[in-house]
DNA sequence: TATTGTTATACTCTATAACTATA
DNA sequence: TATAGTTATAGAGTATAACAATA
């Protein structure tokens, strides 16, 4: 049918264009917060998968490197997140999470999770059935790999 | 059951991460782009709601006012939006978009899309089909209103 | 010579404070 | 006096280039 061509054409570009408008509403909520995005994923990162060098953190949260060294400075000054040499390569500095980390992430995660639960709680029932029936596939979305690698 | 309301407890922490998971991967596309979040978001208003003037912008886009005539002169400088005085209130400025302007936002927008079909294609049809069920419900989600009047 | 990390520097984006012009 | 907008200034965030230390 051509409805079914019309609407699988335009896809992509809806969801593009809900997401922005998603973040756009969400990014709001971080009102007092001290903590920006790249921030954010990196602490997550460091929680989810512990300590690890700055080149290996460049990499993966798709930054340079001395953009991280800078981050994670930045991050060590406010006490979130704490800066050792490592033991056998003695060029490599260990980055790793605080509890103060932790807890700010926690935080955050409460905060953000709140926020979303006032804008769920106003949606009728179907809709929150179709978005709770796609956080599977969202997440799967979100795990590609394929464009970290496509872009550096 | 208690597995149900597990899920319903953490239903909003998961759609929070995997939006922000969502975002940095979308982030990444954007490699040449000249075109911030700001400055699509604004443009994306602009397209839709025709001319208006640089408090209600600054309102509505959740910035300062001073901001917002930074980014107004920035797109005008590069040619993607226009100011003209307004005719009945000599002090407010109308900005609107041009088609330059516009032809920018189709672009970016033909961009993203094409990241996220890239992305889609990987997934199972199941999955697919799960999404493309809940992108109303999605729309929806993000057009809620409540938040934008709550943060200021 | 290659790799890890840092320092120096510059640019974008956005905020607050102080100001001008019009209502 | 209140509102629309701008200018001045400062800070966060991030990049590239040049450098230092270790492998």
């Amino acid at each position: 049918m051509d409805r079914d061509r019309a609407a699988a054409r335009t896809e992509e570009a809806e969801l593009s264009a809900v997401l922005e408008r998603l973040v756009r509403v969400l990014r709001q909520v971080r009102g007092g917060e001290p903590l920006s995005a790249s921030a954010a994923s990196l602490l997550a990162r460091l929680e989810r998968d512990g300590p690890q060098g700055v080149s290996e953190l460049a990499r993966q949260e798709g930054a340079s490197q001395p953009g991280m060294t800078q981050l994670v400075a930045r991050l060590e000054r406010e006490g979130f997140i704490q800066r050792r040499g490592g033991a056998e390569d003695r060029r490599v500095v260990e980055v790793g999470i605080t509890a103060d980390g932790r807890k700010l992430l926690a935080s955050r995660r409460s905060q953000r999770a709140k926020a979303l639960r006032r804008l769920l709680d106003e949606l009728p029932e179907d809709d929150r059935a179709a978005i709770r029936a796609a956080l599977p596939a969202l997440a799967h979305l979100a795990d590609v790999p394929s464009l970290a690698s496509a872009n550096r």
